[in-house]
DNA sequence: GGATCACCTTGATGCAGGTCAAGCGTTCAT
DNA sequence: ATGAACGCTTGACCTGCATCAAGGTGATCC
């Protein structure tokens, strides 16, 4: 997989047109990392841009008491460190491999300098930017409006197909921190749901939602 | 206060130059709302970016059981509705008047008008944007890794001038909220604060920390 | 093959912080 | 002045979720 189709397929430079797409795929270095590694540490400076091509990176946040958060689960064609490189800050938070990953590195200096010159670039940017702080703020309200049944119900109807199937990606463990439970309460939690005729489990990693209006209502506070 | 001086204070725009901030001004509209007043709900299409020249708005969601949670308190300088106009999305939470406002509004057409074709601008809020996320990612920080104690004890740190004095904005029970406390909790903290020694309260809205280190030791989670 | 390890599940127990309730001081309207 | 409304504090109680502990099920590696 090269840089240009790595580019190719990432939300965030969705609208930007097929000539700047294959500028930004021409500054790209392409990485690739295994399993464990870590890209980057909390407070480094952002190496750049990261555009995963294929894998999974978990990017977390960690306390000093030892207690992580995972802020974001990036898959295929999502982005990491776009915020700090942008807002020219230090990388709020770590970034680890889940699944081996390729991603496309769009180096600080040199998308800073296509940023200060191209307009258009820079007009996307902002976009995917207000997209990130909607989707933080959703966060936000999850873990701070909904218990711990809400927000598995919210995550699942999120995540389901038209169909009501629901695919889980990396380890019902990092689920359960990205939704601030321990994979304990989660394991309950998708086990009363099933107790419940409300979903049944396909296998490991798959589950069908057949009941999605009890789920809605758990979601909204009236479980 | 005219828009001018509104535009002129506000942090967001603080490193555009005087001739745009002119500009900025004259596309504003000078608007001013008594407390209690809801400046706009949940879910409405954005009427534009409001700056506050002073008093005190909150910014929260609303959830379906009926608890709400303060996302933001503006106060003079500040800047609210801006992710929404510049990612074209509905205002995700209400904005009501917690202290009579005067605010300069950049209507959502003008702005966006503008931000077409001023690069600098766009790039301004580009960092303007960074920062909002950055704040937003501390914030959830804050209220998934640390307890009920960390989280007062951080804001309180972060709020202290030079001398250790900590002025609280508007009322208790909307700092609690903020914080994802109940105005019971934030109490008690406080008491214990106090009777630790670690800080004094001198009036109903102003207290001094007067043992910095501690409070640093409980935000750490070494409480 | 079996030893080790990581992940998941389930049960028992504990606690931080929410909820309910009462009392006090201020503000504001009549 | 007086009552009503509101914010803050404090106490007593309760609950949702974390924690601790134990056992099951694949993987992976000698």
């Amino acid at each position: 997989m090269d840089t240009i189709a790595i580019i190719d397929r990432c939300r965030l430079f969705a609208r930007v047109n097929p000539e700047r797409r294959l500028r930004l795929s021409s500054i790209a270095v392409k990485q690739a990392f295994v399993r464990g590694r870590i890209i980057f540490r909390q407070d480094d400076p952002p190496p750049g841009i990261y555009v995963v091509g294929n894998g999974l990176v978990r990017v977390y946040k960690l306390a000093p008491s030892g207690k992580e958060h995972i802020l974001h689960l990036a898959g295929p064609g999502q982005t990491f460190a776009e915020v700090a490189v942008m807002g020219q800050f230090n990388c709020p938070a770590f970034a680890e491999v889940i699944d081996d990953v390729e991603v496309a590195l769009l180096p600080t200096e040199l998308i800073s300098g296509l940023l200060r010159t191209d307009h258009q670039l820079c007009l996307e940017l902002l976009i995917g930017m207000s997209t990130w702080v909607h989707h933080l703020t959703g966060l936000l309200e999850d873990i701070v409006l909904r218990d711990a049944a809400g927000r598995v119900a919210r995550h699942l109807l999120n995540c389901a197909g038209e169909s009501g199937v629901v695919v889980l990606p990396g380890l019902k463990k990092h689920l359960a921190s990205h939704l601030n439970l321990t994979s304990e309460t989660l394991s309950r939690t998708l086990r009363r749901f099933t107790d419940s005729g409300w979903m049944e489990s396909l296998d490991d990693q798959r589950m069908r939602i057949t009941d999605a209006a009890s789920l809605q209502a758990v979601c909204d506070g009236m479980g």
